[in-house]
DNA sequence: ATAGGGCTTCCAGCAACTGGAAGCTCAAGG
DNA sequence: CCTTGAGCTTCCAGTTGCTGGAAGCCCTAT
């Protein structure tokens, strides 16, 4: 199967797809013309990458996330590990994005947002060096 | 004033504030010997920029609000629409990561995290292609 | 034969720094 | 006076995860 198929199948873009092969989370064969050519595993793989990455997964925790699906003997206990990882640094982004959001929030409120050049913005961020 | 001793009065690293010099952020002077020679107005600036940055502007955003507090005729809806629009953006990444939290905490919650292979995480990542 | 679409590779660029190498400057100590 | 070490300089490369674009081959249809 070639990559154009692939990609719809996978929902995953070509350069995408190209990409995942130079850092070999894919190894697709190679057809006579020097198109990829891929297996129904390739695609399999592919999905899992999708939706790993959908979950905010890094590329290097997929790879290990992979290599776990790929080793029958794994322990559940090392994919429960990387998760609790990813989700505790998932709870660290939504922490400081609140944060932000908070003290943006107050600011947005309390900016008039009129013709007048009296900012409570900027007199925020140029508050005493 | 020389790069480190501004460094700790803006609270910037000397690379990033050499790095937003490249980039046309500040523009201090230099000295004889080729140092970079800070005034008081230019840690007034990185700090500036160092608080817009924390709160997830982006180095554009950093320059469009530096202009607007140098701008004595700016309008204060200027301002305003800059941040608004930060934060209708830092919602958008709030919910996205809520929405990864809510599907990968229930995935952790149902993997045992024991020495068996059997995994809902991988289970789930791996569902029907 | 030619046009088009799909495929290939390779190079560059995005954001916002950060690390490191090679080398100059300056102040202090022996 | 010389050396040592800290601090400064520039420049290049790497980070993350792709994405865009150029140049060119392949294949099918007209």
């Amino acid at each position: 199967m070639n990559i154009g198929e692939v990609s719809e199948r996978s929902g995953l873009p070509p350069k995408t797809i190209r990409y995942y092969e130079d850092i070999n989370l894919v190894r697709p064969l190679r057809s006579d013309n020097g198109y990829r050519s891929f297996r129904e595993s390739d695609i399999h793989k592919l999905a899992f990458l999708g939706r790993a990455r959908a979950l905010g997964f890094s590329i290097e925790d997929c790879r290990t996330l992979m290599d776990l699906y790929e080793d029958e003997t794994r322990e559940s206990a090392q994919v429960k590990a990387v998760a609790k990882e990813h989700l505790a640094e998932i709870d660290n982004k939504i922490a400081q994005l609140k944060s932000m959001r908070e003290t943006l929030s107050h600011l947005v409120e309390a900016c008039q947002g009129d013709h007048r050049p009296d900012c409570p913005i900027l007199k925020d961020l140029s508050r005493g060096v």
